[in-house]
RNA sequence: GGGUGCUUAGCUCAGCGGUAGAGCGUCGCCCUUACAAGGCGGUGGUCGUAGGUUCGAUCCCUACAGCACCCA
């Protein structure tokens, strides 16, 4: 172990022993009897196990009456040392303060009231063990009856117990207890019973609640005897108050009330741990069982108020590896050493009077899991010895699932390697690798069997980045996710999207530097797509801040995929190979410009990807960053918007996608080169047909498009409407007349439906009335396009 | 028993008071000179159930059902 870290958990333990805050104490504890040690509350799962409710009768030693109490743990009975009933059930009351034969012990034992009983449960009668579970200890406690333990600590009976029963294992004892209760007749039911068993998260052994000797650090007093703060103020207390007040933050937040229940109702924590690694306890105790705490055994009979009698030993146990973990936010900075920490080659590796700047830190990235575990036991430990708390946010990411949504654990045989995600695998070493450390021939098949059916191919090659891509996509705030490889064979389509794009990007610049254009770009579509690049950026970075990532992922991927590939390198295309050498130039350096700035906003979520790309697109800008991990991250502010603009390629791409639909509803070859004509439309509609006549005809395979005089005959068309325009591909040789009434049709009484509804709610006074007015004006507009649009499909309808 | 979530297209998930969305799947046409791991165009949802609040509810409130997790 690094002695840096060693020292800082050494220190920990000691300031808090002497400020009273760490005490030894015979306790129960949960034991686990497989591993031999004490394990924390936390480290116990409660599992729902099928059982049995025995009911079992006690005479009275008057023998006048007896009870019958009921138990899903009849062996140990043994230790019992009373039977409880509440104070206010008239079936019992006349026995309170009676005692009872203890079946098979020889012992007697008295009735006590205690409102814990539940009345309706069982008999009403509880035997009271207090050596062996956590709900008699404290009735124990109240009612000063000494515990008497009955299992040695690897869960076998001891000499406590009645000489026939000593040396059995707890399961094999109660079938004796139960025989000799049943020959006794005493035994008075057996009924299938659902229990909830403390089972040890390790081990999986179930746990049996153990006396014995463990250090607790104090969490829960709130004043000591001589007077100093118990652990609820010093230690607990500043820890909620530091979440409740705000200063530390979770995200999402509701992960808070987590935080601070479990602080309100925190217990002792138990550290000390019968394993035999782990940082060993600094306490020793002399022949009299007196305890010495220090650094070592001469410091800790400096402290001691008293003499040692005889030869002092160290404490065997170590301590729980939660309490370690607890002092990262400043034992990594160099603390408690006041200076430079070097490592075993003489490198400084920390010095907490620099590093201590970096405390707290901005963001804890983990899972929920450990909140417990980790994150509150930080917060206790750095508030308590640098009064900072250890870190501003706490991101709580998601928790990985199968497709199933099963937790994915070893033993379920359900976990998936990231790298046979990123490489593939076939489906045989899959099965393999996945059942090699099953022990169990049942779930080894069960498993097998499932990857069988989840994975008939093996797994594909997902690739490092798309894989990273597609986790950042679904980190929405869910706490969950259930992981479908589906999903990233879809991410995976995009980085090659992008790699495809950057490729046709870098073929249609000749060699050398590209040059930045005089003033504005001098196309509309460069301007359009630089807007929405300066929008996109902007709303990255807001997901950032707020840990969307899924968000942030799919702004990326949509402005990649929808708008820079499917519209503007295709525009480009017509630009480039156009006359215009001004526009070609220009169009060549706004590609390279907005790939650049994509690949940067990209980089931190397909990190690899972008790095190749931009060794080709970086030094054709003339970027002397030399990687693109150097480049500044791409502000929005630096981009000019232009409204305009995005107005008329907005247009554009209404006609080209009215076009195109047309197309492929009336079944024209994409190869097919079909005449084009526009008819009606406003003065800004013959501006931009005019404008982008060439990139229509090039990206819509029209021929040059005609206008159509007002009042002149037109040829029998299919037509798309954009606002008042008529763009219209004539039928000859090309349409179905009859589809094409019916597609019409289909549109018309689609526009009517909606036309229904906004004429529903203008209707409506009260919604006239109570409705904002933007929300009043927007649905007048909307009837007003709705209607405009309408006109000239029910004027082409006409016309066929 | 207490608590926290979830329930939206076939699947995995966004949206969370004012025209229901994405990826994958599916259907049709296309190997069009960056990309068939692709292009173009479709299909698909009374947003778990029942009440309530509101001009208006997938979204807010209440109850219920189912599922999941956490703490006893």
């Amino acid at each position: 172990m690094d002695e840096g870290l060693s020292a800082a958990v050494r220190k920990v333990f000691i300031d808090w022993y002497r400020a009273g805050l760490i005490y030894r104490g015979n306790r129960l504890v949960n034991w686990d009897p497989v591993l031999g040690t004490a394990v924390s509350d936390l480290e116990v799962n409660n599992v729902e196990r099928d059982g049995h409710m025995w009911s079992i009768r006690y005479m009275a030693t008057d023998g006048a009456a007896s009870l019958v109490v009921a138990t899903t743990r009849p062996e140990t009975m043994l230790g019992d040392v009373a039977v409880a009933v509440h104070p206010e059930d008239p079936r019992y009351a006349h026995l309170i303060g009676h005692t009872l034969h203890l079946p098979l012990t020889g012992r007697q034992i008295p009735v006590i009231a205690d409102d814990y009983v539940d009345k309706d449960f069982g008999t009403g009668c509880v035997k009271i063990t207090p050596a062996h579970d956590f709900n008699d200890y404290a009735i124990g406690q109240r009612h000063k009856l000494p515990p008497i333990t009955i299992f040695t600590l690897d869960a076998k009976v001891n000499d406590n117990a009645p000489e026939k029963y000593r040396g059995l294992d707890r399961y094999e004892a109660r079938k004796a207890v139960l025989a000799d209760l049943e020959a006794a007749g005493l035994l008075v039911e057996t009924k299938a019973h659902k229990l909830q068993v403390p089972v040890s998260q390790r081990s999986d052994a179930v746990i049996e609640p153990m006396l014995t000797d463990q250090w607790f650090v104090d969490l829960t007093s709130d004043v000591q005897t001589d007077g100093r703060p118990g652990g609820r103020k010093a230690i607990t207390e500043p820890a909620l108050d530091a979440v409740r007040s705000g200063e530390i933050r979770f995200v999402p937040e509701n992960w808070t009330n987590t935080y601070t229940q479990w602080l309100d109702n925190i217990q002792d924590w138990c550290v000390s741990r019968q394993l035999w690694w782990g940082h060993r306890i600094p306490a020793w105790y002399d022949e009299a069982g007196n305890i010495f705490v220090g650094e070592d055994e001469a410091d800790a009979r400096a402290h001691a108020a008293t003499a040692p009698v005889g030869a002092l030993r160290q404490d065997e146990d170590v301590l729980d590896t939660w309490f370690s973990s607890a002092l990262w936010p400043f034992s990594t900075l160099g603390w408690p050493a006041d200076g430079p920490v070097k490592n075993e080659r003489g490198e400084v590796v920390a010095n907490w009077q620099q590093d201590k700047i970096f405390l707290p830190s901005a963001v804890l990235v983990t899972g929920f899991d450990i909140i417990f575990f980790w994150v509150a036991r930080m917060v206790m430990t750095t508030k308590y010895f640098t009064g900072k708390i250890p870190f501003r946010e706490v991101y709580i990411n998601a928790i990985v699932r199968d497709a199933e949504g099963q937790k994915m654990s070893k033993s379920k045989g359900n976990t998936l390697d990231p790298l046979d995600l990123i490489d593939g695998i076939a489906l045989e070493p899959l099965v393999e690798k996945s059942t090699r450390s099953l022990l169990i021939p049942q779930v080894r098949a069960k498993v097998e069997k499932r990857i069988r059916k989840d994975y008939p191919d093996g797994i594909p090659a997902i690739g490092t980045d798309a894989l990273r891509f597609t986790f950042a996509a679904l980190a929405s705030y869910s706490r969950t996710i259930n992981f479908d490889i589906k999903r990233a064979e879809g991410y995976k389509a995009f980085c090659n999207k992008l790699w495809n794009a950057a490729r046709f990007v870098l073929m249609n610049l000749p060699e050398g530097q590209i040059a930045a254009p005089q003033g504005l770009p001098a196309t509309e579509a460069e301007r359009w797509i630089l807007t929405r690049l300066k929008q996109t950026l902007a709303e990255v970075e807001q997901h950032f801040v707020s840990y969307r990532f899924d968000h942030l992922a799919q702004a990326l991927y949509e402005f990649v995929w929808n708008e820079y590939c499917d519209w503007f390198l295709e525009l480009s295309k017509p630009a480039l190979n156009g006359d215009d050498a001004a526009a070609a130039a220009s169009t060549r350096h706004t590609l390279l410009v907005v790939l650049e700035s994509v690949l940067r906003a990209l980089h931190p979520v397909t990190p690899f990807i972008t790095e190749e790309i931009w060794k080709d697109v970086g030094p054709k800008l003339g970027l002397t960053e030399g990687s693109l991990i150097h480049r500044p991250w791409p502000k929005a502010d630096d981009i000019v918007a232009d409204h305009a603009a995005t107005g008329e390629i907005e247009w554009f791409k209404n006609v080209l996608s009215g076009i195109r639909k047309i197309r492929s509803e009336m079944n024209i070859s994409p190869a097919r080169t079909i005449p084009l004509l526009f008819a009606d439309g406003d003065a800004s509609d013959h501006a931009r047909v005019t404008k982008f006549a060439a990139q229509i005809s090039f990206l819509a395979r029209t021929e040059t498009p005609q206008w159509i005089e007002v009042g002149t005959d037109e040829p029998a068309s299919a037509a798309a409407v954009v606002g008042a325009l008529r763009v219209m591909i004539p039928l000859a040789g090309l349409i179905d007349l009859e589809a094409e009434k019916a597609r019409l049709a289909r549109e018309i009484s689609r526009i009517e439906v909606e036309i229904r509804k906004c004429e529903g709610k203008l209707g409506n006074a009260n919604f006239v009335a109570n409705a904002p007015a933007e929300v009043v004006a927007q649905e007048r507009q909307r009837i007003t396009d709705w209607n405009t649009t309408l006109a000239a499909l029910r004027e082409q309808a006409g016309k066929l």
